[in-house]
DNA sequence: TTATTTGTTTAGAATAGTTCTAAACTGCTT
DNA sequence: AAGCAGTTTAGAACTATTCTAAACAAATAA
């Protein structure tokens, strides 16, 4: 059972790969099956090293940036702006807000259609907005 | 005349660290000096460290990042949130939102009165929002 | 099928960015 | 002016990220 579920996940990670065409390395294709496997939630790039190690997988630190940056590239990923040490990469690609904890650095998604927003200014020239987002931060009372 | 205008930037700086009682030292009056002298701006340790080198004072980088921190935590400075290599410190430590160019990292003030946000979610239990900042990002047409 | 070329991918090494901590300094107390 | 306590500085250590040379894979030619 768990063997199937597994051979599943790996097709997912075989298709998107195929999708974005890029070599379906054993490294990316453990790498992407992991990324998603478990829905929407923000990774560093040394969470997601240490996932694939525990995991029995071995895979370098660089390709795990690489890779992050090559799905970031393709807009399957996200890099959330946070003043963090290190850099999250959002599994959720698509549009959204966020609560930063400030307490522990997490991240909570908070839905795109829950927040509405009036009177963004006009680009400089030559510049078109790529993407509008909100960040609350959030603190211990 | 020179003279006399960096004499009274000094006092500012002398003033600023008296309130946050915080040592006159050598260094600390020349970063503060420095940092606030251009009004409203966005400053890596790094720039501002080779700003302080080529006006001929010697502080190490270790203490411009301390110093950032220190006036970051008396509300002085503000950290911004981009997803840069490196942190940006604002002198602007009022709230305000930015766009965030992504073709050279740069950042531009947009007044807090533009924007008009609704919908803002109820923080998780114990928690209280301490900031919402939006951030529009923008890329070359 | 095998050799050759060409482009892709990986990961160790190098670099960039930040923090830690021991020594130096400053001001207070005696 | 000597000793003590807390503060400050900056070299050294560490963490996060990127670079690049070697390994690999696919495509083509023999």
């Amino acid at each position: 059972m768990i063997k199937s579920h597994t051979k599943i996940i790996e097709i997912d990670a075989l298709n998107i790969l195929k999708e974005a065409k890029l070599r379906p390395t054993r490294q990316r294709v453990s790498l992407v099956s992991n990324i998603f496997k478990y829905g929407n939630r923000h990774l560093s790039a040394e969470s997601l090293h240490r996932e694939i190690l525990n995991s029995g997988e071995q895979v370098s630190l660089a390709t795990v940036y690489n890779t992050l940056h090559q799905l970031t590239n393709l807009n399957l990923l996200r890099q959330v702006k946070a003043n963090a040490s290190q850099n999250y990469f959002d599994t959720n690609a698509t549009a959204h807000h966020h609560f930063f904890d400030e307490s522990n650095n997490s991240l909570i998604d908070i839905s795109k259609d829950k927040i509405k927003i009036y009177g963004i200014p006009i680009p400089p020239d030559n510049k078109k907005v790529s993407e509008v987002e909100v960040i609350i931060s959030i603190k211990n009372k």
